[in-house]
DNA sequence: AAAGATTAACACATATTTGTTTATTTTTGC
DNA sequence: GCAAAAATAAACAAATATGTGTTAATCTTT
């Protein structure tokens, strides 16, 4: 195991129990206590963490980095699929927008030297990626999320209000029956709505982690979706309730 | 000398001669044949250059990149200088507009943990400077421009109409008596225009390699100054002509 | 075919990572 | 307050990884 993987998981830990005593993590990662030491004064030097006698605390000003970090890469390989199956609803000349999500920022990295489209971003993940790329793209606009990692508020509404992609990518927070698309932030889950009313098409990309889950804000109707990607069938009554929507479902595998 | 160091400079070498024999840069380097190769492979895994028979030369969509880079080094002394003066002018419960220039990089950077001032960024490594902090900051969005790295063009236009910041600190590329204050692009002007219009108070940020350069369009009149931060004593006519505006000149130590 | 350029294989020096041991500091129970 | 226990820090050593140069073999160009 690499130092930087076994400095990722001790973050993990951290993050959830808030604290933790040095030697379970010694413990936990089969390695010397001096080691988890050493791992802890460099996260600690990052501004991460704070060294406690017997262990270490979470930095509150640090948790919206790591918790951002942990979303992006869970379920990583499902929301590169998702992706994958994304760029090909893409067409020469389309102008794309994003969301502030990880599953789109995937999108983003898919997309990046495709070429031939021109791609509208709310969060700061995807515009360094698309501008590390040559894929021209530009900004929304707005305040900095930490949370999320996007632009949102006013700003942004008012620029979404002159704007009106071919197609928009977004994700969500929350699959159900009962409640339909939801999302965890009502900043957030507005700059969405906007998006998908002010583009000419809406594709949600959930992947199967999100099924059965209920966030809470409310994003939009059913009906006023177009597609819905994802990467695992979702159960009978779910599929049933999408189809009948009128949306196009696809399963990447 | 550190591998990361002799390959920034043998990228810097590459910017400026476009093509380079692989001999040319082991005898300036006095590193073996076989080094320099290694860091040419590096270099193309990079996706910078592209190793050709002999030697290497610059990949056309690098250029953007590695000019910024060399940009956001070249004086950087003088900018963290002026930076230093500049944030002092700076008052608890202010917004402070930047612009993408490569001096108010710096200014981010001293304004990060600040804390009690919201920032208004029209560049992406300023945006993520201060994301990487607490600062809350507003994008103010716009299409990417990879040679400034940063937002411009109708939708930023559209966002600076609703704004007025408190203070807006900018750079330029030329400070000459016959020109006054010039920039290199006419829509990067245009969008420090509109910032400085908009703003309260105006403070130009021009390291001594400005004096006497002359770029391709005037942003302002120099009556429309509040302030001059340098690093240098500039000669006694052109510091005359500035104080005769009355703005006021602080030169950084 | 000869010269030059590239690749591959090896060796050496240096830097990094990790664990062990020992000394020092801090905490805790009395 | 003091002594025992626990935690930390410092110094050293072994193992591993990285960076560099040498040599020899292979490939391109002219």
């Amino acid at each position: 195991m690499l130092p930087t993987e076994r400095r990722r998981i001790i973050l993990e830990q951290i993050l959830v129990a808030r604290t933790i005593p040095l030697k379970d993590l010694a413990h936990a990662l089969a390695v010397h206590e001096v080691t988890i030491r050493r791992d802890l004064s460099e996260l600690e030097r990052e501004g991460l963490i704070e060294v406690v006698r017997g262990g270490a605390r979470i930095l509150e000003q640090a948790q919206a980095d790591i918790a951002y970090e942990m979303r992006a890469n869970r379920e990583l390989f499902a929301k590169q699929a998702i992706a994958k199956e994304a760029i090909k609803l893409v067409q020469d000349g389309d102008t794309i927008a994003l969301d502030a999500s990880t599953t789109s920022l995937e999108v983003a990295r898919a997309l990046a030297n495709r070429g031939r489209v021109h791609v509208l971003v709310s969060g700061l993940e995807a515009a360094n990626v698309l501008a590390a790329s040559k894929t021209p793209f530009t900004v929304l606009g707005g305040t900095f999320n930490p949370v999320a990692r996007g632009f949102s508020g006013p700003i942004t509404e008012l620029v979404l209000g002159k704007l009106h992609p071919d197609k928009v990518f977004f994700s969500v927070k929350g699959l159900s029956l009962k409640a339909g698309l939801t999302d965890a932030s009502l900043i957030e889950a507005e700059v969405k709505t906007r998006l998908i009313q002010s583009s000419k098409s809406a594709i949600a990309l959930v992947d199967h982690s999100k099924f059965g889950a209920t966030a809470f804000t409310t994003i939009i109707d059913l009906q006023e979706l177009d597609s819905l990607i994802t990467d695992k069938d979702p159960d009978a009554n779910t599929k049933k309730w999408l189809l009948g929507s009128g949306l196009k479902l696809i399963v990447a595998k």
